[in-house]
DNA sequence: AATAGGGTTACAT
DNA sequence: ATGTAACCCTATT
């Protein structure tokens, strides 16, 4: 359509850059404003601001594949990019923890059925799918797609958006991407997992008794396709055993949990029993 | 009103 | 065809 896409310049970049230093991220629109940047920021938001910030961490916090070539600038710097080290604020480029997705619980019923939610299903997919088959060096997107394929019904730019959701997985630190496979980071807990999602009704293992079925789309081939079939019940079986194990471990975690929530009632209960018998006599 | 985050589209490889 | 960067949309505060 009518999108020419504005491709961001050295000097757009590095008035940002100067503004996240001077002022701090997340202050987009006061860096916007700021007089100082304003003549270089002329012809963007401050959401412009806040996605081009995002970008530019984003490769800079994993395995930097775009860093280094940036500087050919060598233009006397007429902006003041840390100009003051006052004690304020000096290295705000590391956010570290951030940890927040408390579970927004999204009623959504305004666009499609499927549309609100389909963020954290696929999150919950890729989970899935890499603590079940834990390579050691992480999985390539394709095995993850094809994972996924086995045992979720997926539109056919599935591939496409896994790919972005992947991408921002890493940018949130809750992946890890080693060359073209990701990985779990270490952390892994029931954080980014709902207990409710894929395991803990009334199916805790996904059974796959049946053989893989086909979407009934137009990516599947051939039935004569039997080499790739047996490739992936092979993969599948794999799966399957592997999937017990992390079952159980999950179990296992969950009667922690419960435990101790159990032993915080008890002793609540003994606070009330005490306070009952103190009223009572 | 401003920000954060998920999603989409244009572009490059 | 896939990865990336710019852009868009929306919930949340």
């Amino acid at each position: 359509m009518g999108n020419p896409k504005q491709k961001w310049t050295s000097e757009e970049e590095e008035a940002l850059k100067a503004g996240v230093a001077k002022h701090g991220t997340g202050k987009w629109k006061d860096i916007q404003r700021d007089p100082e940047f304003n003549p270089y920021l002329l012809n963007r938001s401050n959401i412009d601001l806040k996605d081009k910030w995002r970008n530019m961490s984003c490769s800079a916090n994993g395995q930097g594949p775009r860093e280094k070539s940036r500087n050919s600038k060598a233009k006397a710097n007429t902006d003041v990019p840390a100009a003051q080290p006052s004690a304020a604020q000096t290295a705000t480029t590391v956010p570290a923890a951030r940890d927040a997705a408390a579970a927004p619980n999204l009623d959504d019923s305004s666009k499609g059925a499927s549309d609100g939610k389909n963020f954290s299903m696929y999150n919950q997919m890729i989970f899935e799918a890499l603590s079940t088959l834990k390579e050691p060096n992480g999985l390539e997107t394709s095995a993850i797609v094809s994972f996924i394929e086995q045992r979720h019904e997926v539109p056919q730019n599935f591939r496409r958006l896994l790919s972005t959701r992947l991408r921002r997985l890493v940018a949130q630190d809750k992946l890890e991407k080693i060359q073209n496979c990701y990985k779990m980071k270490s952390d892994a807990d029931e954080k980014l997992q709902h207990k409710d999602a894929s395991f803990g009704t009334k199916t805790p293992v996904p059974k796959v008794e049946n053989k893989p079925r086909q979407f009934q789309n137009s990516t599947y081939r051939a039935p004569n396709d039997s080499v790739e079939e047996a490739a992936i019940a092979a993969a599948y079986k794999i799966a399957e055993a592997e999937n017990k194990s992390f079952v159980a471990a999950e179990a296992v975690k969950e009667a922690e949990r419960i435990s101790e929530m159990a032993e915080e009632t008890g002793s609540v209960l003994q606070l009330a029993k005490e306070i009952f018998e103190k009223c009572n006599s």
